[in-house]
DNA sequence: ATGGCAAGCAAGTAGGTACTTGCATACACA
DNA sequence: TGTGTATGCAAGTACCTACTTGCTTGCCAT
């Protein structure tokens, strides 16, 4: 039975780039190779066979922490909102249209939101242990700025292929955002580090 | 020809909610309370009557200044991202379609993204001004603060809806995205405030 | 060899979609 | 009074959509 799988990894292509109105069961075959009477047969229905992939893809969303204690903040942020920024980029296409079939299809409402509360909690916890630690200012907006930087992420990821000239370079951008993050909350950068290669773009 | 316009606005409300695909032409008829054949005689087709929606709706587009010289970095700044908050909030439905359709619908790409650049343009030239009358730190990455901050809004206006509790309260947020941007430059807060009332959110 | 099972193929059903046509109505202006 | 113009209404065309049915083919284990 390795129709299943090629016809539910066809669908989530074709989902993530014509939504799910139109995506329908010809092409979705198509893309599948596979004869469209047997995405009947193996799924009922086009909107189980929205559910399954749901479903399996409900299973890749697993957040890596952030070390505890801090050490490098800047590194470590850096890598983490790069691996973040790396993952919303691959969901990108299938967000985008979950979130515009919203109003039609409110059973993806949680696929479409499912991580931001988690980025959120863990940002926020890193930055209170630097402020327990002395190395963030106490009176700092906390939670403005990591709502800031997850939408930075977010904007990148989703606002870069319509107009990349708006964003850092790309490989530059996680690293250039976390250091206004970090600035944003007062805390200092490292020492050991030749001061300034904020390298301006444009 | 008072049809016309009355068919030019169900169509931009019908657009919004469905999407250009899901906006069929019995429903945007029906919407702006007009016979299906009077769509037809009057704009041609589909497609022409969404041209016409987009031309009629690329005539709002106009940004405001911000003042030069800068005076109050705070204020001036919370007020013009709120305004184009607003704008963006207004605009909300209509650029998550044009987005999620933006392979099929080539067309509409150039509305999709309008305006991005010229809110970046207008606020680094602003935060420039800032720098030469050393009220912002030289060595900062306006860019990237920049992007952020725009990011920010453009996040706020998108996921509120969808995640109301990732968001500062919609009355504070403008100041408070405003500080941590301007804390990121290394401008000082303003001394004749009271220095600590980011209420925190949660 | 034979039975079961997954899959393909051709055809069909019922409904929706954009768009057209022909005709009736009403109002406006000359 | 007549004539154009905007609109409504009923019906129809051609196509696409999800989904079904009946039959055939190939493979695999017994």
């Amino acid at each position: 039975m390795v129709s299943r799988e090629k016809i539910l990894e066809a669908a989530g292509r074709v989902y993530a780039k014509h939504g799910f109105r139109g995506a329908t069961t010809r092409l979705i075959a198509a893309e599948a190779g596979v004869n469209e009477v047997t995405l009947f047969r193996t799924f009922g229905s086009k909107g189980a066979l929205l559910e399954a992939v749901l479903e399996q893809r409900s299973q890749f969303s697993d957040v890596s922490e952030l070390p505890n204690p801090p050490q490098n903040e800047e590194e470590e942020l850096t890598v983490w909102i790069a691996e973040h920024l790396e993952r919303v980029r691959d969901l990108r296409p299938m967000l985008i249209q979950a979130i515009s079939e919203l109003d039609e299809r409110p059973e993806v409402a949680d696929f479409a939101c499912r991580g931001r509360d988690e980025v959120h909690t863990l940002l926020s916890q890193y930055v209170e242990r630097l402020q327990r630690l002395g190395r963030a200012d106490e009176a700092a907006d906390v939670f403005a700025a990591v709502t800031m930087l997850i939408s930075s992420v977010m904007g990148d990821a989703m606002g870069r292929p319509m107009v990349p000239q708006s964003f850092p370079p790309v490989d530059e951008a996680p690293r250039r955002y976390v250091r206004c993050f970090l600035r944003s909350l007062g805390v200092s950068p490292p020492v050991s580090r030749t001061p300034s290669d904020p390298t301006r773009n444009e």
